[in-house]
DNA sequence: AACTATTTATAAGA
DNA sequence: TTCTTATAAATAGTT
């Protein structure tokens, strides 16, 4: 909102940087005070100036505190946060079960910014704007991805081809009808055999093989 | 910002205030958003609905956790908040240790989404996980632009004969040359009668329909 | 859910 | 910094 484009990448300039975070920081705390206000809702809203002293901005609804706001949002989402006070010593489960709700509270938290946000978005240009960001991450995360891809794909690689001759080998133990469709399918870099060596029957460990084949990213390799 | 001065006070009307708190809540987590990416500093907005199932939205800035928002909060403040956690020697526990790693990972997961530091991935599990979310909603995403590109060019089809049939009328009117080919273009719809009172020059008038036709995203449609 | 007429916010410039 | 100004954005009222 000002003579140009603004791109949404961190201000290099220290002076403008600098400039910009007093004029939009002031602007934020006064919409978040206006929509408190005009639709009587609660919010709580959190700056802080890593220049110099580290300041401190934040603005809180009326009728309402940060303790309160904090308390609302941990039975939200009941995610509990550590605090450091008082010890009531209520369960010694307790740690593992606030990180379950942690846990829980974060796979929300992903959904919501995700997707859930989805049936407000209903303009072209805001879908758009989602779009171009969904693309962004989903861009990077893929390119990630084929970076680990590489590597993993280099490791298992060896493992493959140990698998391949033990399976072929199998095969040809038990008879010739086998020998063909393994041929063939050591073709493909893909499957990840199973270790063979103990005795499990054929059918079930194909129908494994194909799951695995679809699930391109198995969560762990198989153990040669 | 609209068509009229807003008081600032408590809508009373109950779908205007809804309707005014989808609009500037979208509007004060982009801004959230904008400042934290433009200026690089850490930020916390909370926000609670209200209405039916008190629905909560939140943002947090990048490389930050509301945890550390808060514990940031309260040694600046010097005000502390009533925490009921335990952190007890739980480094035996091996659930609780891998519940602390996915939890880690998670809330790294939250932030990337918000668009930035994706340089610090993880598992290649985990963004598999990540990218399949993703390109669920960008899919949605474009399940919906894809309606609305439909809709819009059914209606800009519309426009587009008639123009073409006044088109090839006026050119009728002008001359011989223009007869064929405007019989072939105007194919279906009937030639409505033009206003003649204007003096409209021909390339013009074509220039402007293949820009909206270009442009697949006309922010609105052509006079006709 | 869409559309615009207006009001606001703010990037640059002084 | 603060003020000014040209423009980009947000959104109130409406359909």
């Amino acid at each position: 909102m000002g003579r140009g484009r603004t791109e949404m990448k961190r201000i290099r300039n220290d002076v403008t940087r600098r400039a910009t975070f007093g004029k939009r920081r002031r602007g934020l705390l006064k919409k978040a005070r206006e929509l408190a206000v005009l639709c009587g809702v609660d919010l709580g809203l959190l700056v802080f100036d890593d220049g110099g002293a580290g300041k401190l901005f934040d603005y809180c609804s009326p009728n309402t505190s940060w303790s309160e706001l904090i308390q609302r949002y941990e039975s939200i989402t009941n995610h509990k946060f550590q605090f450091q006070g008082i010890d009531h010593d209520d369960d010694d489960q307790q740690p593992l079960a606030d990180l379950r709700r942690e846990r829980d509270r974060l796979e929300a938290s992903v959904r919501r910014q995700t997707g859930e946000d989805l049936p407000f978005a209903a303009t072209a240009a805001e879908l758009d704007d989602l779009e171009q960001r969904l693309e962004c991450v989903l861009g990077e995360v893929r390119e990630m991805k084929d970076k680990l891809l590489e590597q993993q794909l280099a490791e298992s690689y060896h493992k493959v081809h140990i698998l391949e001759d033990q399976n072929s080998y199998l095969r040809r133990m038990m008879g010739e009808e086998g020998q063909q469709r393994a041929a063939v399918e050591a073709s493909s870099v893909a499957p990840k055999l199973p270790a063979m060596a103990f005795g499990g029957s054929f059918p079930e460990e194909e129908e494994k093989e194909e799951l695995t084949a679809l699930r391109l990213w198995p969560r762990q390799l198989p153990d040669v």
